[in-house]
DNA sequence: ATGAAAGCGCTAACAT
DNA sequence: ATGTTAGCGCTTTCAT
């Protein structure tokens, strides 16, 4: 158990003045290269480490950053946050992360912790069923930059990094009416959260445009779980009027049906096409592979820390944030082409 | 951009000292109920919130642990911190969390920014070509609870979790043979690791018993990519003598070698029956579904943090911990199934 | 170029 | 049950 060296300690053995070893540490112009180089040198030696409580306590900055995400283990989020790590780490942040598990009252929780953790920023993708922006107001009075990313609020004071997931959902589903596919059906998550309600607006731009009406029996909202994949094929089972194709905003999902259908007989895409979400690696295992929504996560991760960090370092204006549209793409595989054109 | 308040404020508008107040804050039994009750009020209704950085400054703790794995987004890995950080904020601790991106250097990096930050506690799964223990010694010498899971590395003062990865070699292998598979290939990773190093022990062993010799050209050292998956594929279309069966320490690489060799004509598990290791995903959307062993990465990272909270709350002795070993499961599906027997 | 000294907000002896 | 007081280790004015 070594004892803890201090700025004191140093001072004492190379006979100076505390303020001198700090502001050598931190580099000051004001210090001699030599006496730099000195203290520089017996820090090492001694195993100096900065107490960076004492340090945040009177610089009240904390080179943390705060993360708040739905889930850990889903794929997409675990490439989000691969990429706001390298960033944060590139540029001497720390981290910290933790789960709402898709539920406000924890999301809440979550915030105030950040909060009196007295993170420098926060960076959020809302849980399913937030419907308040209260628990992140302390930090906008506080002038603590907020950013959500992917399921975004909207906010004029905090920035948003999103995929424009309306064009999209247009692109997936006239994907699938130029596939010939006439009937069809969206499954979508939680209309609060943008991602879905923006991917069904797509949709329904895309129907209009091909003048087939929509009616809500062509809208299942589910949690998108793999569970509701399974209970979706088994709706669609039961339907008169079977559906041509498939939209699915997630690819997870999208797959679990695909399975269901399969195993009752359907073949897909001759009897039904599928278009999923996300590009999930399980989307170019399945058989047909998944025809689907590529979503930049690793860039949007690295995008979303970017953007934060710029605003504590000054880079960028504090007040008010562009949202930033990252390129997706539909990738179109087996599961959705019918025919051989194109 | 409100003040910030103290517990002096409050002090000083309830007409009490600091000390009273910090005592009442934190639920000091000597403390007056109703005095306490005035003061919680008085902090809510100012939006007190505590200054983290003074009191770890003071208690020289910080209720911060740090987590530092080979990467965030691996369907494994991710779902191991989602266990840690449900154990975690359950105790009021927070999660520093960093990736080494399988690189030493950087892990070492990790490990002096969470050693800088003071966590009270250190989780590792170290990276591909860790080596040496040295950037660890640092918590040891300071009494700093340091546990490895999955990936770990043997030390008397660390604690270990992790699954019996020997014994999971040794089932893959036997059902392999049980199959009917005369001649086997192994794919593994870098063998320092105890994981890959285990699994590879396991399957000699069950090789061993069968009375079938094994050389080196039946073990594949790889870096568990999918480009190694479709490498791996590429030399057995070139081997004169094709195994009958493969064992991959990986899902994703063996999904991947799976589609590489199905593309090429062989069919599984008739021409080559395949055994992966994670259970990730994929493993079930693969068409044959792909047998592979159960790895509890959810529980894992509850049982790590579990332990490294209750050796921080005193609950469990400091100085020495017993490995703790979680059951694992071979899953047989379709992949590896040639008889229609049991 | 270096030093002296105050103070960031909290906690914990040690009083009373 | 409550108050007094002395730091925790650092940064930063203001001197020199």
């Amino acid at each position: 158990m070594e004892k803890e060296i201090t700025i004191y300690d140093l001072a004492k053995i190379l006979a100076l003045s505390p303020a001198t070893v700090s502001r050598a540490l931190n580099d000051h112009p004001a210090i001699n290269v030599k006496t730099k180089m000195l203290i520089a040198e017996k820090a090492a030696e001694l195993g100096y480490r900065s107490n960076t409580f004492a340090s945040h306590l009177r610089t009240r900055k904390t080179n943390t950053l705060g993360v708040i995400v739905p889930r850990l283990n889903s794929n997409f989020m675990s490439t989000v946050l691969a990429g706001m790590e390298e960033v944060a780490n590139n540029f001497g942040y720390n981290l910290l992360i933790s789960q709402s598990l898709e539920s406000e009252a924890k999301e809440r929780a979550n915030a105030k912790t950040m909060f009196n953790s007295r993170v420098d920023g926060l960076l959020v993708s809302v849980a399913y069923d937030t419907d308040s922006f209260d628990h992140f107001s302390a930090f906008i009075d506080r002038n603590i930059p907020v950013l959500f990313f992917d399921r975004v609020l909207a906010h004029p004071q905090c920035g948003n990094v999103v995929i424009d997931n309306e064009q999209a959902g247009y692109d997936a589903a006239r994907h699938l009416l130029d596939e010939g596919c006439r009937k069809l059906i969206h499954v979508t998550g939680d209309l609060r959260r943008n991602v879905y309600a923006d991917r069904l607006a797509g949709f329904q731009r895309a129907m209009k445009k091909a003048d087939i009406r929509t009616d809500d029996t062509m809208i299942l909202t589910t949690d998108l779980s793999q569970d509701a994949g399974r209970s979706v094929a088994e709706k669609i089972h039961q339907m008169d009027q079977k559906p041509g194709g498939l939209f699915i905003a997630n690819d997870l999902c999208a797959v679990t049906c695909m399975q269901a259908l399969q195993e009752r007989g359907y073949s897909i895409p001759t009897d039904i096409a599928v278009v999923g979400f996300n590009n999930d690696p399980v989307s170019q295992v399945i058989t047909p592979q998944l025809t689907t929504v590529f979503y930049p996560g690793y860039q949007m991760g690295k995008t979303a820390m970017m953007a934060v960090v710029g605003q504590l370092n000054g880079t960028k204006p504090l007040d008010f944030m562009e949202p930033i549209i990252l390129r997706s793409e539909l990738m179109i595989r087996r599961s959705s082409k019918r025919s051989e054109s194109s």
